[in-house]
DNA sequence: TATTGTTATACTCTATAACTATA
DNA sequence: TATAGTTATAGAGTATAACAATA
């Protein structure tokens, strides 16, 4: 078997998780300032993104179960961030809508969002930035992760297992995680 | 309040989780080949890094509690990767031991992950991985993160609510996730 | 008969607390 | 009395399946 032709120190890969880890368990923390957890400010996003959708497509477009969709609408709504209405025609569906105090929160913490991103690239000049989201971009292509493609929730979707070889046996758990979450684009 | 400074577009942040998230999802899918689970893998790791160690001493180094640590033991030793042997002067102490299955196992399981590793960096040259792991360096010490240190699990831990100012309100749950267990360095 | 949203249920994971045997 | 390891227990979180209303 070939062995690692890159230069010995930490992998690419570790780093990578470390910080991804990190990076959005601090911004789970940030947002939590405002009583919110990342799940719900990306819901809030989603719903800003076009208002007016029906419940059950928001939760399709952010891979939530139905529901657990419910709960996590119910809390917003509790809190008058979102509120829940009628579809004119069909009487089976709810249309979501941001309220005006759910756009305060969103602008406030789409704010602390900034200062994160702000934070985490203090020191760096723009064209290092630039770069270092360049060369992302590129590891990203690598492990097949479309440009603004949501990493699919272990909703069962079921990739190659993997690339090369392999050692045979059988197949594990395979865990997931949490989702990203991060701050957005 | 300040407008983000730096041009639009993904956010390194977002990016960061984004590849986290994958990379140690795939990762967990790629070692999950020989039944192993990525803190099974970390396991295996701490135990070769210094053989005969007390359970518990491993089990702290991890940051996993003693409980968890038991059925972890239990699963590895089940299958022969590793084994629990008496303190010679200690009773109550159980030594852990990898066996030569074990070490084969590990071997492999590191062998994919170097495998994974040149997947993450395909079509980048030495001097542009450097680069990245340098930027990525600089990240994970603006964001407080030391070089080998392992992101504290859940255990309590209570850091600074928010770097700078904040727009007020209760302070909410602020979850955690999994680990990283990414390959290793 | 199919679909939206909801509720109920069952499962997994993890940590805390209780317990045993040693020290 | 304190400690290593274990076992039991309880909680959070999440997904699957059953359900009611409507199409």
């Amino acid at each position: 078997m070939s062995e690692p032709d890159w230069p010995a120190g930490p992998s690419v890969g570790f780093t990578l998780s470390q910080l991804g880890f990190a990076t959005s368990r601090r911004f789970g923390q940030i947002v939590g300032t405002l009583g919110l957890e990342p799940r719900h400010f990306a819901l809030l996003r989603a719903v800003r993104e076009a208002d007016g959708q029906p419940q059950q497509a928001v939760a399709e477009r952010l891979g939530i179960p139905a529901s657990t969709m419910v709960s996590l609408v119910d809390q917003l709504e509790a809190r008058s961030l979102l509120e829940r209405r009628p579809h004119p025609a069909d009487r089976r569906t709810r249309l979501l809508h941001l309220t005006g105090r759910g756009e305060a929160v969103l602008e406030e913490a789409t704010a602390l969002g900034a200062q994160w991103e702000r934070a985490i690239c203090a020191g760096l000049s723009a064209g290092e930035r630039a770069q270092l989201l360049s060369l992302l971009r590129r590891v990203a292509a690598n492990i097949g992760l479309a440009d603004g493609e949501l990493p699919d929730r272990g909703t069962g979707q079921r990739p190659e297992p993997v690339p090369g070889p392999a050692g045979s046996r059988a197949a594990g758990p395979g865990r997931a995680g949490n989702g990203p979450g991060g701050a957005g684009r």
